[in-house]
DNA sequence: TTGTACGCGTTATCAC
DNA sequence: GTGATAACGCGTACAA
């Protein structure tokens, strides 16, 4: 194949003036007399000349590129977070490289490896592991910015940008008691894991608030379908008087788990029992009957994600146009580290079909 | 901050050797004494030194980073599909470069040109539109290679690896016989799209085959839930003796909305309807009934095209192994351009709880 | 305002 | 077997 690259030689030739001119008309650093520049448009296009980003980065010390660093991009969440994420940097001028770790530490810890010798300009990390350590030695050696996306990082001296499960756990249970409940279970996650224990705090404090009793119904186990399948199970072989009459769950797929199991033994969803579930992909619409969730704000989660990381990464200057048509934004140096403060984004319920008034409710 | 890179000139200061040396130790592609390399091994450990990809890729004219252009991260189809060919690529020692178009055909256009500047080596592309002359040309300029995965793409001359929607149909299409079917209906995509009219083809023909009437209850629209919910309303209209007793659709999200329009008018699956769902993502066994669908080899498929894409880049030599502990792989000459031919996966049936026994049946 | 020359970090070609 | 040196393509001091 070979395919030579056409390079700013090329176009300085074709367009008669030095390679510095071209240089200048396609980064907009400095001003350049109108008729040379057009000229340099002009040669630009017909050569179908494209900066090489290796070069540029070579020379700048800047890549335009991300690291998204998530634990499994085939889970939906993640998936539609990866998307936010890639949309909003896109916008900005930004690639995302993207390192899925399947949940694991060897290959998180091997991914900054890569990250580093890619000379990303930052990562975004939306970790399993607990890394802290190795984000921070990361920052130090490559000055690269590092953001903690989602997952707060226990031992990482960087910024994080996560949601707080308490809104939206106050709102489900208080649309559970206007729905008549009174005895609100909870299938929560592993205890000792940061997230789990905070979502599961976050609905503790509110039925605590409610003044329900919130000791009695607990189920624990991994963010999984069997998880949910096993408390409905538990939850059906309970004498009618002392069986919750809905559960808060802290995953979306323990929710349908949670139905399956339960409906197994003939207890019906919303009739007998009320379920509200977690995150809010786009699968909570479809399931029958349509999940109630304690939705994330993915969308705000990911777009002020991209915005702080360029915060920090320095690149807010300016929209980044391209001054020539066809070229992609040029790089701006980088000054000095900015610092960007930890950002906590509010759930909120998404009230479905899942939840409905207690059987045992007078109204 | 700043955070000074390693060079390769501060280790060969360590160790006390050349620059070329270094090199030579950590590319293995010359012989070098052993107290000389284990001098540089020893400093490279030191210094935790890695090299800069961006510098080596400027020279080899490789970068060991291939794009995925891909319709919609956030569809579970595509994020299995993506982290399939993330981990396949990862561990042949490539990066991906994540490119989701959105749909977007000019987005799709907008990823040719970066992927250019950022000098990829390959260009996996599941196309929303028709890119196919744009790829052709891509390839041209670039010299990367490019393969078209999933959907075939019109006026492409590059390869396509991707799936016979064949197989899986005509097993469901038996696999409903046996359940004592004779009216089935297809809820297909629109026509025109290549990808549709060829599952819709596979199927008719399976009918066809079977020597049932294909002919009678078609619906169509797009892959979502709502074309899936108007076909069932519809289909709750028709008398009963004129309604079939089995669907097979060609998206999962269709036949989730079958299911759910059909139930609305009180036609219940699996007992009244039996669907078939095409995909096969990890939802099909969380959904209430769990859904039969004609699969489609996700794994096989997203580990194919990488082998396929590296053998067409020509980085088939060696499982490049790194030659020194904590440094990358070395980077192989790129020699000839190989060629590598269409590959079509079979689709299978997996049956789950969505189909059964048909009403009118004698069984 | 424009052009020349150097360096970013690496690998490869050439002498030794 | 080892070391100096020239590229790779770009941006920018510096000189003009």
């Amino acid at each position: 194949m070979a395919a030579v690259q056409v390079t700013v030689r090329d176009v300085a030739k074709k367009a008669e003036v030095s390679i510095s001119t071209v240089s200048r008309v396609l980064t907009g650093n400095a001003r350049v007399s109108p008729e040379l520049r057009q000229r340099v448009i002009e040669a630009v296009e017909e050569l179908g000349y494209r900066p090489n980003a290796l070069a540029r980065g070579l020379r700048m010390r800047r890549t335009a590129v991300i690291g998204l660093l998530i634990p499994d991009i085939s889970n939906p969440f993640f998936g539609q977070l990866a998307r936010v994420v890639e949309d909003a940097a896109n916008n900005r001028g930004y690639a995302i490289l993207l390192c899925n770790s399947q949940n694991s530490r060897r290959r998180e810890i091997q991914y900054l490896d890569l990250l580093r010798t890619q000379q990303v300009d930052g990562v975004l990390v939306v970790t399993s592991g607990a890394v802290g350590d190795q984000l921070d030695e990361f920052f130090k050696l490559t000055g690269a910015a590092v953001l903690a996306l989602d997952r707060r990082i226990p031992q990482f001296g960087g910024p994080w940008i996560g949601v707080d499960p308490y809104p939206g756990a106050k709102e489900a249970v208080r649309h559970l008691l206007e729905l008549g409940h009174r005895r609100i279970g909870v299938v929560r996650g592993v205890e000792g894991s940061v997230s789990s224990d905070e979502r599961y705090n976050a609905i503790a404090r509110a039925l605590d608030e409610s003044g329900l009793p919130q000791e009695r119904w607990i189920w624990s186990g991994e963010y999984t379908l069997e998880t949910g399948v096993e408390a409905g199970v538990a939850l059906a072989q309970l004498p009618d008087e002392e069986r919750p009459t809905a559960v808060i769950t802290t995953s979306e797929f323990s929710a349908y788990g949670l139905i399956e199991g339960a409906s197994r033994h003939g207890i019906s969803v919303p009739e007998q029992l009320s379920v509200v579930g977690y995150d809010n992909t786009a699968f909570a619409e479809v399931f029958r009957p349509a999940l109630t969730v304690i939705a994330q704000p993915i969308e705000e989660m990911g777009t002020l994600a991209v915005d702080s990381i360029l915060r920090l990464i320095n690149a807010e200057q300016e929209p980044q146009l391209p001054p020539v048509a066809p070229v992609a934004g040029a790089l701006q140096p980088r000054d000095e580290v900015e610092t960007v403060e930890d950002a906590v984004l509010p759930t909120f319920l998404v009230k479905r079909s899942s939840t409905a008034v207690s059987p045992h409710s007078e109204l």
